[in-house]
DNA sequence: GTTATAACTATACGATCGTATAGTGCGAAT
DNA sequence: ATTCGCACTATACGATCGTATAGTTATAAC
């Protein structure tokens, strides 16, 4: 076997590791499944990372890395560069919309949030030491940014953050169920559209 | 043994599975921890709920059922009646400050539905017929209620659903970490009076 | 006082859990 | 041609998984 067999099945051992940890969680992911939805075997699972809490630390970074590389193609690095000299109700609307397609192409980082959130212990330190406290400093910083530029309000950004941030996400994550109960796809275009025109009525500064 | 103490152990066990399906899911979730945490015998576990479903169904709907007792206590029933005469902005405060109060001492419906919510399956399927349904139309009611009210923006009901309900419950699903990051108690009341504050500036119709 | 019922326990089943270890097959290096 | 290293497999360990079933109490009914 030659090494891109190797990084080939290390890849989908830990696509498929990331896929069930942010869905069941921890205790809820097990070696036999991850090996199954990878299609490769249990043994083979364990030979690369050798044990659990490796793996799911493995994957826990390698969500944030993926996070990182594809915030910018979602948001564009230079979204918020006022050289562009377009409206501004455009750029907010970019950025609320491209918030909420980026999460739903990379849903892992909310759930991974989500499920360890829910439970103290050391993964949970382990992950705000390692990417949450930097995610929240982050967060707050683009949001000063912006309201310095007046595409948001000018209250307390903390508060804009976890305005801007849950609302977005909470239609993601509760898409799969309104989409079931009033029969449309809340994922398509149109009613990202919808949503996003509505939240920016509220954003207007 | 009488009978008091079938109920009380029952209770018991009841409460630790709810708190364990709602932190870790159904598949993170076992026999023997819920015994564990109910500090009750594994196999009594099992003689009141014979298999791991009927638990799970039994504690949802247990989660709902006190929700919707519990709801009344921080609303009030009659919160959204004009015949109360107070300022609007009170109202609104009080509707923003009582969702958050509530859902931190009610953590366990967000939980549930966050957990069911990103794995497809027949689960899923069971609470959005049972429960989620009715939830959604009943939440449409009390945003369109409100905004004939003129206590909250007229957006479409739907999307601002998604913003307050979105904005308030991230607010709780992240405080233990946001507290931990700036070593500040995210549940105090003044911080959770210095959110709802600023979220209400953007509530203004 | 026997019987019936209900609360609860003891124990064990096969399956799966996470992990350990020895071994196989093959390309590259010497 | 042999050795070596590495990707990968086979198998098995004790623990725990969800479940089944038989047994033990204590109370109540007759």
């Amino acid at each position: 076997m030659a090494k891109e067999d190797n990084l080939k099945s290390r890849t989908a051992i830990l696509a498929a590791a990331i896929k069930l940890f942010s869905q069941q969680g921890f205790n809820g992911t097990s070696y036999a499944a991850i090996a199954k939805q990878a299609q490769q075997s249990k043994a083979l699972v364990q030979y690369h990372f050798d044990n659990k809490e490796t793996l799911w630390k493995e994957s826990v970074t390698a969500i944030w890395a993926q996070r990182n590389q594809s915030m910018t193609d979602y948001l564009g690095e230079d979204l918020l560069d006022p050289a562009h000299d377009q409206p501004k109700d455009h750029m907010v609307r970019q950025l609320c919309k491209g918030l909420i397609l980026f999460t739903i192409d990379n849903p892992e980082w909310v759930k991974i949030l989500y499920q360890e959130a829910a439970i103290p212990g050391p993964r949970l330190d382990w992950m705000i030491d390692t990417f949450l406290k930097q995610d929240l400093e982050q967060g707050n910083e683009l949001v000063t940014l912006a309201q310095s530029l007046e595409l948001l309000p000018k209250i307390e950004p903390m508060s804009m953050l976890y305005i801007l941030i849950g609302a977005l996400i909470h239609y993601v994550n509760v898409a799969p169920v309104v989409s079931r109960v009033f029969n449309k796809d809340m994922f398509s275009d149109e009613h990202i559209d919808h949503f996003v025109n509505n939240f920016i009525l509220l954003l207007e500064p």
